[in-house]
RNA sequence: UGGGGGAUCGUUCAAUGGUAGGACAAACGACUCUGACUCGUUUUAUCUAGGUUCGAAUCCUAGUCCCCCAACCA
């Protein structure tokens, strides 16, 4: 066995391998680096959500693996669209998902001054020019996919004067547009990225960082793969979509004295079922009021989740289970769902609540009697201890749960039925009560005594358990039902993603009620619904009117039976 | 039609010349004081056509289809 660098010692194999892994460590093994660093990189100019998600668990995730370290560098290129908000919102979301760049905190525009001096490098070299054409002349020049570009008039200034126009750009001389400083590369080349890209741009406007002490700002391509080389980034990870850039970062690493020679590598961004992950589209929701804000419980964004109930860990679990790959792909919505729901099931514990009351009277239970039930927490976690429920003559059960006309294969309750009611008696149906347009508003049943906690004396069996909540002491809560943002899941396929939406994504339930013990949930954490769901406190709760959200329904087999038609 | 990538169960990721495997989904069954959870069983895949080889998802040749690129966005 060679001798183990600590780095390659520290690779877990509890992690999914994939080819980034491998690459990174075969570059270890080969002693092409020492040791690992990363960086997650994303442009201030919205929230984050579940795409760069992925990104962080791999960026992040991969310097944990192999004892390196992982940077947080706001890409803060473009002060037009970027602003302190989403910089604030973006490191708080990278910790909640459970991430610490710790000391690693950095920002492109902290290197603005040595940028600039690689690009006046650059003109001296004569690999840079300033160029006066209009934006739409130099959309002409550059050619189209199969013809190659054209040079501009001025392409071949001297260094001189270059070297004077650039300086003349940086203080503020000229108006936004009115020359760019591009690199000479090939005008001819197939790669569109290698057709003299534009190195700066002149935009007057004010940095959420720099203020106003540029007005020259550096683009993507000439800030990116330098930021990474002052840093010493190791591996440069990013999407697919950047690939084309590669030659072009490669060109400006050689042909500056950047102090080291980062490798950039890319993969498959995600897209999800149902979900646009795109901060353009997204932006524009938020923009046009389609949905609430940033964190709108809909949105797939890591504050939206965070507000809906989505744990952090099921966001990471979910993240290893997809995988690395260089393959686009639409990764199914269920994917996601069950990592949500295999973690809320070991996480959280177990209530009652009524999202669609229907009345019920047990007619042999003495009236203004108050019996105390003990229920369980969580079933499968002793620890979690249980609690008392009260239970009464009147008390709610769930619409859904009645039939008056059973179909075939539900076994829920109906006429001359018996059912168990969850901790407390098995009750029997045996009459129903309807108002004058003969909608169903009470059952009146029978309880046996002789049954309480669940089971009767006799051993008999029922086929259904119901959850409930006592008349006496339930409380009312509005409870918010989510589902998917758009009705397709290939949203946007047919070019107006507009009018992909779905317009039911939000039913908002007014009259649910809540057995008491769920006034204490505190915020951020998620409660089973006992046979309905995950639910946790939204923020919109106000004393003594709760709101809860849905973070996802449980498994639903009677719900696949009726839509089968049974 | 230029350049760059990619094609493996329904979905997604593995298999790196040697038995095509996992997860999710689906179907069926068991269990059940949650039609949940859990457990069990089952179905289904190497883009096409040639070639190399004892042996090909993997290597070669030729096709087909899909994605990205013509911002002074990232």
């Amino acid at each position: 066995m060679p001798a183990e660098t600590p780095a390659l010692e520290a690779a877990a194999s509890e992690t999914n391998r994939d080819f980034i892994r491998d690459l990174v460590q075969a570059d270890l093994e080969s002693r092409r680096v020492t040791s690992v660093v990363t960086r997650f990189p994303p442009e201030p100019n919205g929230y984050l959500h579940l795409g760069h998600a992925k990104s962080i668990c791999l960026n992040f995730g991969l310097a944990t693996e192999f004892g390196g370290i992982c940077h947080l560098r706001f890409d803060d290129t473009n002060p037009v669209k970027e602003e302190q908000e989403f910089i604030d919102a973006i490191k708080r979301d990278v910790h909640w998902l459970g991430f610490d760049w710790g000391e690693h905190l950095y920002h492109a525009s902290d290197y603005f001054e040595q940028l600039y001096q690689w690009a006046e490098h650059l003109i001296r070299a004569g690999l840079a020019y300033v160029d006066d054409s209009p934006v739409d002349e130099m959309r002409a020049m550059r050619g189209t996919l199969t013809e190659p570009g054209r040079a501009s008039a001025y392409r071949d200034r001297g260094v001189e004067e270059n070297l004077d126009l650039f300086r003349r750009m940086r203080a503020g001389e000229y108006p936004n547009g009115a020359r760019v400083l591009r690199a000479k590369i090939d005008l001819a080349a197939g790669n569109m990225n290698l057709r003299d890209p534009v190195l700066y741009r002149i935009l007057h406007a004010a940095h959420p960082r720099t203020g106003t002490a540029w007005c020259i700002y550096p683009t993507y391509d000439f800030a990116h793969g330098q930021s990474d080389a002052i840093e010493k980034v190791t591996h440069s990870l990013c999407t697919l979509e950047f690939e084309d850039h590669r030659p072009l970062y490669d060109w400006l690493i050689e042909h500056l004295p950047v102090p080291a020679r980062p490798r950039q590598t890319e993969f498959a961004r995600l897209n999800l079922g149902y979900t646009v992950l795109s901060k353009r589209n997204l932006t524009d929701f938020v923009k046009r009021g389609i949905v609430t804000g940033w964190d709108d419980p809909r949105m797939p964004t890591l504050a939206g989740l965070r507000r809906r109930g989505v744990p952090a860990e099921a966001v990471r679990e979910f993240v290893r289970r997809i995988g690395m790959a260089r393959a686009n792909s639409i990764v199914d919505l269920a994917l996601f769902e069950h990592a949500i729901r295999d973690r809320l099931n070991q996480s959280s514990q177990r209530r009652m609540a009524v999202l669609r009351p229907l009345k019920l009277t047990i007619e042999n239970f003495p009236e203004g009697e108050v019996q105390e039930l003990s229920a369980v927490n969580h079933p499968d976690d002793p620890a979690a201890g249980s609690r008392t429920v009260r239970f009464g003559r009147e008390i709610y059960v769930e619409r859904d749960d009645f039939m008056e006309v059973p179909a075939k294969k539900f076994y829920r309750l109906s006429p001359g039925r018996e059912v168990r009611l969850r901790y407390a008696f098995l009750v029997t149906c045996r009459e129903v009560v309807k108002d004058a347009d003969g909608n169903v508003v009470e059952l009146r049943c029978t309880y046996d005594p002789a049954s309480r906690g669940g089971n009767a004396p006799d051993g008999r069996k029922v086929q259904a358990t119901l959850h409930w909540v006592c008349a006496a002491d339930a409380i009312p809560a509005e409870v918010r039902l989510y589902g998917t943002l758009f009705n397709r899941p290939d949203p946007g396929a047919d070019g107006d993603i507009f009018a992909d939406i779905n317009p039911e994504s939000l039913e908002v339930l007014r009259g649910a009620l809540l057995e008491p013990s769920l006034a204490d949930v505190s915020s951020g954490e998620v409660v089973q619904f006992e046979r309905q769901g995950y639910f946790c406190p939204d923020l919109d709760s106000r004393p003594g009117a709760p709101v809860f959200n849905r973070t996802i329904g449980l498994r639903d087999t009677w719900a696949k039976v009726q839509a089968g038609g049974g």
